[in-house]
DNA sequence: CTGAAAGCGCTTACAG
DNA sequence: CTGAAAGCGCTTACAG
């Protein structure tokens, strides 16, 4: 591959010149710039990005680290980060998780080690003592979605409390008492703040949340379909499910299903997070939806921030609800959009 | 952040002790080891991986454009190339062309630019000359899932023909004769190769294909509408539609609902790429299931092969029809393992 | 076994 | 406006 030596020498300059072009430096002859971009051209010369990253120090990439990419919510989350980076000329490398914490230090060093110019995190976990570490090196580090206490670094996420709340109530009006929700991993913020966000909601309308009506989940399918099982298997089983996010859900249906019951005449079901395919299950999926895409942008914006050396803000927007049939509620007419 | 420098001034040595002992060089005394290490741990230091890049010409980097992160059949694809990726010693950095041509150049370029040692490619279209340009020039290059014809590399990708030829089967034992498809997009050869099977198997037995059962479409949601309305619109409609992907097989149950018909009673529906999700669709849909991990781990296979100086292979595997009851046979038990 | 030195491909003060 | 030179952080023949 042709490099700066071999553009400067077709062009009769000198390699100074030749990167001063390239990076339209203003103090380059007419001439000399006709003649490099000729040059460049003649050999199909493109710089080399490593090189260019060894000597400015930046790579001009974003490190993304997401807990499981089968995850819809997470794989839309990287679509729109990679089109705001784009937008801000950044690339971004995604790590995932697979929500294990010992791959998620795996990519984080990993992508260290490369020297991204910043990292936008959702942790899988309560934070390694590598995540600490990186935090405090001083590698521009934003949280997007779950974020952990103590790691002083900027957090993009979504509030349910309003939207859970809009939820209960909806439960509560079609005459359910019993809810049970299917709680993520204690170690995630998005894993305890559901739940307060329930159990708040269903103190606000006098009832109360057992125990026995709260299942351990770990986001993935397999957790939500046995947290319901145990549900199902109780004397006095709940009238509505509720799981914290999106696998979860699926996997409550499968149990439900595998009863025998219908959903929602037997048992009604919720989820956190809307997917596009909420829309064509038997029944749609009534969800609290994220606004994942402005979530995204707004991650990126703090993150170009911190990395730019402006002042980088942590935002939180309102997820909101949307009532489908398996709540049973009224179903609405939506569409997938693609 | 600490360099080879500092360590080899912390251990009492020079770079290149610390560079041979940080390689697993042989010659390297035991204690000029011991030292170096305690440095190492003392810094905490981490090799820049630039640095290393640029002096050795490999980056350790895999690069994966696939046309669409948010097809779930590429993001299983992706997560199961990223795992092999690793278990071989690289990363791979994910480019998500949207089904554009033009983003697809913009992240091979991108790419490049890095020096990613290899590129894994699943074609939006039908061949830039940039994405010729990088055969040509010698970087390493598989495809996987789509090809295009007429560029000598490895092809790693599922063979539909004998699972479309027993969907066909399956149907016309259930007595239907009027089948329709909706084709990808004509440049990509999974876009042309299933109508050929489609088309192959129906003769066989003796149906017709005509041109107003092709419908015309882009492998996302809002293509498989348009085209399941028109179909919808004939005069004689037809009893199947068989979606060329994932994502258009949805657009096509949206726009039978919308119809107010039922599948798959009123009209049966089957498509391309089995999805969890196709377990928990309102009916569960009929689909041909590609080996996803078996491609995945083949592809990054071959591109190894061709990297490290070894001979690739090819490999075309077998994908199989799953029935479930969209398609009016009987219902499987499956379930999602998500 | 070890170190001094060259060099990977760039960018950027510095001097002119 | 331009070029010679230093240097980013590594690796690796070469000499000892």
């Amino acid at each position: 591959m042709a490099s700066i030596k071999d553009v400067a020498a077709e062009a009769g300059v000198s390699v100074a010149t030749v990167s001063r072009v390239l990076n339209s430096h203003p103090s380059v002859s007419e001439e000399a710039r006709t003649r490099v971009l000729a040059a460049v051209e003649a050999l199909g010369y493109r710089p080399n990005a490593v090189a260019r990253s060894l000597r400015t120090a930046q790579t001009r990439t974003l490190g993304l680290v997401i807990s499981d990419v089968l995850n819809p919510y997470f794989t839309e989350l990287a679509r729109f980060v990679e089109e705001e980076a784009r937008a801000l000329g950044y690339s971004v490398i995604i790590g995932n998780a697979d929500e294990r914490p010992e791959l998620q230090d795996h990519h984080i060093r990993t992508l260290i080690d490369r020297r991204i110019d910043g990292l936008l995190v959702s942790p899988a976990d309560g934070g390694s003592p590598l995540m600490r570490d990186v935090a405090l090196g001083g590698t521009p580090m934003v949280f997007v979605d779950r974020w952990i206490p103590g790691i002083d670094v900027p957090v993009v996420r979504a509030d349910g409390t309003g939207a859970v709340k809009d939820l209960v109530a909806h439960l509560h009006g079609l005459g359910h008492r019993r809810l049970a929700i299917i709680a993520g991993p204690a170690a995630t913020t998005t894993g305890n703040e559901r739940v307060e966000a329930f159990r708040e909601a269903m103190r606000g309308l006098g009832l109360a949340l057992p125990d026995a009506y709260i299942g351990q989940g770990d986001f993935q399918a397999a957790s939500g379909r046995r947290a319901t099982e145990r549900f199902l298997a109780l004397a006095e089983p709940p009238e509505v499910v509720f799981a914290a996010d999106n696998l979860m859900a699926l996997g409550a249906l499968d149990a439900i299903r595998a009863r025998g019951l219908r959903v929602p005449d037997d048992i009604a079901l919720a989820a956190f997070d809307d997917i596009p395919w909420f829309v064509h299950t038997d029944p749609p999926i009534t969800a609290i939806a994220q606004p994942t895409a402005d979530l995204a942008r707004a991650a990126v914006r703090a993150l170009a921030d911190l990395i730019e050396g402006r002042t980088p803000q942590s935002v939180t927007l309102p997820a909101r609800l949307v009532v489908r049939r398996s709540s049973g509620g009224a179903a609405t007419n939506q569409r997938s959009d693609r």
